[in-house]
DNA sequence: CTGATATTCTATAACTCGTTTGAATAATCG
DNA sequence: CGATTATTCAAACGAGTTATAGAATATCAG
């Protein structure tokens, strides 16, 4: 029984009807997050607006590669971009984008491979702080937040108070965080490895230190305060 | 500059790294959404528990494609499946499946592409009524609600109280519904063309009518009442 | 205008996806 | 058990995607 539902309107053999429009429409969206690349490089460009050369180097493509992923993103509607000077800065397009890419990981956590995959990529669970949490006991001078993304990133926008230290750094720079207080560290998102490396290397180090539950994206979403600076690299 | 990453750990040239693990996990699911049929199916499926062979026929593609494609879905962990008896059946997976479609929608609807296809497709705007607007008009015996969608799908659930009438009998089965009230019509979501077209029909017919904003899915997601009963076709 | 830098485009090759067809498998009914 | 029905699998083809290298374009500094 094919080509036979009254009620949509006839004339359906062989010809691109008005339904399948739309359903392509929406699937072009879906095709923007159908490549591993793609998907890191909307992580980074949550993180703010960055070059392609920046984002191909984040993200270890070349920059040909980069540039092409960045289009897809774009005719997806996920990234706008704008020429300054001899350089194309990319950022995320709006809010909803980074909805969609939460919800996307939202149920690919319920997959076991992303399980097992998540698992190896940021070691053993680690204790977190909420959102809320932290904004108190900031206030009640009872914590520190560090920012572990590297420091392009945090210069394009962190959570307000936060010290920046790469992870990277972390080891050397120690004697700038306080010891009387927990240390509560941040970076990227729900699935970057960054802050529990921070907080086990912390640990190891003799430091009281717990990471931020998800990361700066959803932190400026939820509308908590922000700064944000000088101009991307 | 590439394969520098020292923060994420070493071994970088020509290995699989975690990292990579991780994003191919969430682009895997974005495949899952990356085909026009597939979005089809994944509404289809949002409506109620339906078998391959009926799903095929509302897409209107083979059934040995539809199964196809409804196993991409299953991998990607949108859709679980069933046997019973001679047929497998197909339901969405979780409620977070469809609020990734709903995602994928609100970023789709801000191309211009998307706008378009909506447009040729629904036609013009109707005014809606809320949700709520709409339990509190019921209780009041102020108006009556009328579900769009074929039997089948009324059957394997649909908002408490609405009376079914699919699209295509509407005309004949007109004198069923009150002269005195007004007529709220719904179908399967906010992109399912049914209830504009079954509200234009009623007013070329002399009613007063509105869709309802969304439809079955968004009102079950919601927490409103439903009534679901009889078995899949 | 020329040269330098950043990005995009083009061509190409390997690979993956979508679709159709017909065969294979599973569960039911006589 | 054999026939029937529903679904999945396998092969095969064309179309689309990904990645690379090198050419083309755009902007800026002189």
């Amino acid at each position: 029984m094919r080509g036979t539902d009254a009620a949509h309107g006839a004339a359906t053999v062989g010809t691109r009807v008005a339904k399948d429009d739309l359903h392509e429409a929406f699937a072009q969206v879906g095709k923007a997050l159908a490549n591993p690349h793609r998907i890191e490089l909307l992580e980074l460009v949550a993180q703010g607006e960055r070059s392609v050369e920046a984002l191909a180097a984040r993200a270890d493509i070349s920059v040909a590669l980069a540039s092409a992923h960045l289009q897809v993103l774009r005719r997806g509607g996920l990234v706008t971009s704008r020429r300054v000077g001899t350089r194309v800065l990319y950022v995320l397009a709006h809010d909803d984008a980074y909805a969609l890419l939460a919800a996307l990981q939202a149920v690919a956590s319920r997959l076991g491979t992303t399980e097992q995959a998540a698992a190896r990529y940021l070691g053993a669970p680690v204790e977190a702080v909420g959102r809320e949490e932290l904004v108190a006991r900031v206030r009640a001078g009872d914590a520190v937040v560090v920012d572990l993304r590297p420091a392009e990133e945090f210069a394009a926008g962190h959570i307000a108070g936060a010290v920046s230290i790469p992870l990277s750094e972390l080891e050397t720079r120690l004697a700038e965080l306080p010891t009387d207080v927990e240390i509560v560290a941040y970076c990227r998102g729900p699935y970057c490895a960054m802050s529990p490396q921070g907080v086990a290397l912390l640990r190891r180090l003799g430091r009281r230190a717990r990471r931020l539950e998800d990361g700066y994206p959803e932190w400026r979403l939820a509308g908590l305060p922000v700064e944000t600076g000088g101009g991307p690299g």
